[in-house]
DNA sequence: CGATAGTTTGACACAGCTCAATAGGCGTGG
DNA sequence: CCACGCCTATTGAGCTGTGTCAAACTATCG
């Protein structure tokens, strides 16, 4: 039996062909030559929860695109306190061109799924290519809004406005194909109490003991830690403070 | 008596030939031909000391260089609550590109002089030259990047760290020749106490009880609210948590 | 079924907030 | 030049939200 073979994949390389970054991903402002130029350099692989990607102040020898799962960037002060500054869905960019090292760290928060390429390739068919530059300044871009977005909760929101706002985030952003406004949305927590903690800047104990305010309201349920189901996306909305 | 014509200059707009934006700016990305086409269309601007530059959820119609003087970023939330975001200095880009929407509020802080494009120019020109986007790029991820880190500061960091970390950033960004690593630094504060408060998450008292004890300590000296010796600034940097 | 890591709950402490009063800087007008 | 008023900043006193420390509980996995 053979493979039909589509017009529109038929140049593609079999590694990029059911790949979400070719869409939505940098991988898109590339055309059929430049990616199998990029296939051939490039390797995907899974890593486990916990496993760390990228180093604090560490040479960084690859780009990644996040094929699956979530990945936390953080940062953390000469006395052990960190605090998360980012979190990365598919199919998020992973990497900071035209640096050499790495400000901050690099986490798998789940089991995380990535391809990546050499750092020097990417940053040579950067040069050739205006649309992929293109499109990793409006990805930075993004990430920047997002950054301020989350500056704002960091800084005026209250614990349980922050926990609110930390469960609509997710709740906007794992599920790839979310039919939007939709009442109720049921997703697992990519993140145990104590990286929430340190991406809403509290402590584990404060963290639980809002979810607990939330669940006995009957904003979100909750099953074995993880598992959480909004029971009503405006009330939850309303909670998180605009 | 003839002004000399310099061969570097003898093709750049007058508008331009003074301007820090050409160097170290936006503008270093044209070549001579390209800064004529948009000086044509360009115009400079002084404004006063708290006049929007950018209203929230506002079309925006033109970018800028900023020249000289200081533009705050901020955000606020339904009831009032605000956060500055960022802080702006020359010679910085103003202005988010790829959005017909602004998403944030653009403040002069300070008496500001800009130098201001039509946004349709900008965003033609970024499709002719990679150059001038590349430069965009460069810089949002230095914004990115300062973002992340002063995320660190609102989320980690305790009142008198995040007092020392903004006198820290304004010793550092506000004098543009700077000789770095000298012990005693010398500026006007860019800002009230309203904003450093909003900047830092925290109260006018708070910021103003923090100042106290760094002045009793001897680490900084303050002349009629604004004017400030950093007495020393190992010290400082010690105060701010790495 | 016990071991381990993660989570919840409780009691208390304290950093930073709130409210209120005072002090200082600066421009205006006598 | 001083007197006044306005605005901003400082200082004080008390309160409260969140952190700290400690203990109990729960899920998961061998």
């Amino acid at each position: 039996m053979n493979i039909r073979q589509d017009i529109h994949n038929s140049e593609i390389p079999l590694l990029c062909q059911a790949c979400e970054a070719r869409h939505r991903g940098l991988c898109g402002a590339l055309d059929p030559s430049q990616l199998v130029a990029l296939s051939k350099q490039s390797w995907k692989q899974t890593v486990e929860t916990g496993s760390e990607l990228v180093g604090d102040a560490e040479k960084v020898a690859s780009y990644s695109n996040v094929l699956s799962g979530v990945i936390k960037l953080s940062k953390t002060l000469a006395d052990g306190r960190q605090q998360i500054v980012g979190l990365q869905f598919a199919p998020d960019f992973l990497g900071r061109p035209f640096k050499t090292e790495s400000a901050l760290n690099a986490e798998a928060a789940t089991e995380v799924s990535l391809c990546s390429f050499p750092t020097a390739l990417v940053e040579r068919m950067m040069k050739d290519s205006p649309e992929l530059e293109h499109r990793l300044l409006v990805q930075t871009l993004k990430e920047l809004d997002e950054a301020r977005d989350w500056m704002v909760t960091l800084g005026r929101k209250t614990a349980a406005e922050k926990v609110a706002s930390f469960l609509l985030l997710i709740a906007r952003n794992i599920n790839p194909c979310r039919p939007l406004s939709q009442k109720e949305v049921v997703f697992d927590l990519p993140l145990t109490r104590a990286d929430i903690a340190d991406f809403l800047g509290l402590t584990i104990e404060t963290v639980s003991r809002q979810m607990t305010i939330l669940r006995k309201d009957g904003v979100i349920a909750i099953e074995s830690n993880r598992h959480v189901t909004v029971r009503n996306m405006e009330r939850l909305e309303r909670r998180a403070g605009a």
